[in-house]
RNA sequence: GUCCCCAUCGUCUAGUCUGGCCCAGGACACCGCCCUUUCACGGCGGCGACACGAGUUCAAAUCUCGUUGGGGACGCCA
């Protein structure tokens, strides 16, 4: 690594959610990368073994890889880095920068609920802080669990550069002598990750504001190891619409659920990328590479923003718009095939077909899902009709006998496209003297079961003549019933 | 509760650092109109914000202070 190398990282602890907002984190973060030529690093934060499994892992890698972050070297774990803390323990022991603490966590709870009563702000009152050499030997002697708490200084105050928040400090006796090394002997958080941090030559911290708290007590571990400070850019975090934190727990969506939804990730990387982020003009579609050109760490913006579902389906929509039939093809046939709509075979033996429904639909459907949800009609013949459509398009007198006429008429074509049933269905009109619209919206309904749609000339060629006269049948019987 | 951070349309934001070009620009959503066999797409137009109060200044969305509101952190979790 060169001194002026970039070196990024996102390190996600896997919890079986792959969070918006880590998700936009690692977007910054590797967008920084990708603009200033650096590196991007992934740190899996698997320290906590009750809440990490290894499937989870896959969550977030599967996440990223489908987003398009792809990280360099291999990811690094944090469960297998557990040896790398004590050492640097011990010397911040060895130099009086640390102490044991022999408190127990009962007494320590205890105190911390004292000061809840009395509505005091509960800091650690550093009892084991100036214990005396024997003091300590006879503890250690008796076995007596201990943690391993950082020193820091009573009074004055402790602040940073960030490159979002500009300066931000806070005044010691707000903090506390905080743990690094739990009574097991393994590392704190706050320890490990700037361990971590150091230990990969991390140049950027590029993080959530929940951070900036840590930020003060990681500051004082650079110091007391004697490591260069990194740059600090807070970035804002992502809110749900209530104004709350986004989490798993409100069973707030995660990326794995806008995949599956049918959102296209350039989608949601552009969404995303511009939550707290601007390029500074009026651009809202962004491809990846105007976004890392366009990124800067000092654009992005110091207030929380609001995840809005409702933008986020806009942009997808105009991505579907943007994309070649064949390419959206390939998406839809895997949901068409899930759903039993129809088979692998039957798609690709009429891909040709299959293109020119996709793009009949195209512009309707805003999500990759829709294509299933509003052509159904294409591949099935057993479907509802809406039920505002029949009141408004079967329930006026002469339809029934209409249809009848109609499907006699496209009966008698002998080739049947967009062209000659548009012309069949204008001969009758002007035979039968009435609106094209007459005509038209019934026979919409009875082929599609939809009040809406693609063009009916275009629906009718794709749906094919068997089916399109098949249907007007089952549509005219179903108006018999209707009437009785 | 304590500490920290934040504050422009309902939402995402430009403008704030480097006061005047801003009675504030764009986008989503919403509402109209146009296109049209429907639904969409597209085009055009509309609605809509500088949280409040002081101060500094010839001039404040922009600077300062306060108030209010919102968020976050307060674990031997990460």
């Amino acid at each position: 690594m060169t001194d002026s190398e970039v070196r990024v990282r996102i390190a996600p602890s896997p919890t079986g959610y792959f969070h918006v907002g880590t998700a936009r984190t690692a977007i910054f973060n590797w967008l920084y990368a990708r603009k200033m030529g650096g590196r991007f690093f992934l740190r899996i934060e698997d320290t906590d073994r009750d809440r990490s499994k290894r499937e989870y892992v896959d969550i977030v890698l599967d996440g990223l890889r489908w987003l398009g972050l792809d990280w360099d070297d291999e990811p690094i774990f944090q469960s297998q880095r557990f040896d790398s803390y004590k050492p640097v323990a011990q010397e911040l022991l060895a130099e009086g920068k640390a102490y044991r603490c022999f408190c127990s966590p009962e007494e320590l709870n205890r105190k911390r609920q004292q000061a809840q009563k009395e509505k005091r702000n509960y800091r650690y009152d550093r009892t084991c802080r100036d214990l005396t050499e024997t003091q300590i030997r006879e503890r250690l002697d008796t076995g007596i669990p201990f943690v391993v708490r950082l020193k820091l200084p009573s009074t004055g105050t402790v602040g940073f550069d960030d490159v979002v928040l500009g300066k931000a400090q806070k005044a010691y006796e707000d903090l506390d002598d905080f743990i690094i090394l739990k009574s097991d002997g393994n590392a704190v958080y706050n320890f490990a990750v700037v361990v971590d941090d150091h230990d990969m030559g991390i140049t950027h911290v590029i993080r959530g504001n929940d951070h900036v708290a840590n930020t003060y007590l990681q500051k004082e571990l650079y110091q007391a190891l004697g490591f260069k400070l990194p740059v600090f850019a807070h970035v804002p975090l992502i809110l749900r619409p209530d104004r709350s934190k986004v989490s798993k727990r409100k069973s707030d969506k995660g990326v794995t659920d806008y995949q599956q939804e049918g959102y296209l990730p350039e989608t949601l990387l552009n969404f995303l990328a511009l939550l707290g982020w601007s390029p500074k003009d009026d651009r809202e579609k962004m491809s990846r590479a105007e976004l890392i050109e366009a990124f800067s760490l000092e654009a992005i913006n110091a207030a929380n923003a609001i995840f809005d579902p409702e933008k986020l389906t806009w942009l997808n929509g105009e991505y579907i718009r943007d994309k070649s039939n064949h390419e959206l093809a390939k998406l839809v046939a895997p949901i068409l095939i899930e759903r039993q709509f129809s088979t692998k075979y039957a798609l690709e033996t009429r891909w040709q077909w299959f293109m020119q429904v996709i793009g009949a639909l195209k512009e309707r459907c805003k999500l990759v899902s829709e294509f299933a949800d509003k052509g159904a009609y294409f591949f099935i013949d057993e479907f509802d009709y809406d039920v505002k459509g029949v009141k408004k398009r079967f329930g006026k007198p002469g339809v029934r006998e209409n249809l009848t006429l109609l499907y006699e008429r496209f009966d008698n074509i002998t080739d049947f496209t967009e062209a000659t049933t548009e012309e069949a269905l204008r001969e009758l009109v002007d035979e039968l003297d009435c609106k094209p619209a007459e005509l038209i919206h019934p026979t919409r309904l009875a082929v599609s079961g939809l009040t809406g749609g693609p063009s009916l000339f275009l629906l009718l060629e794709l749906v094919g003549q068997q089916q399109v006269i098949a249907r007007m049948k089952r549509a005219v019987a179903y108006i018999e019933k209707m009437g009785e």
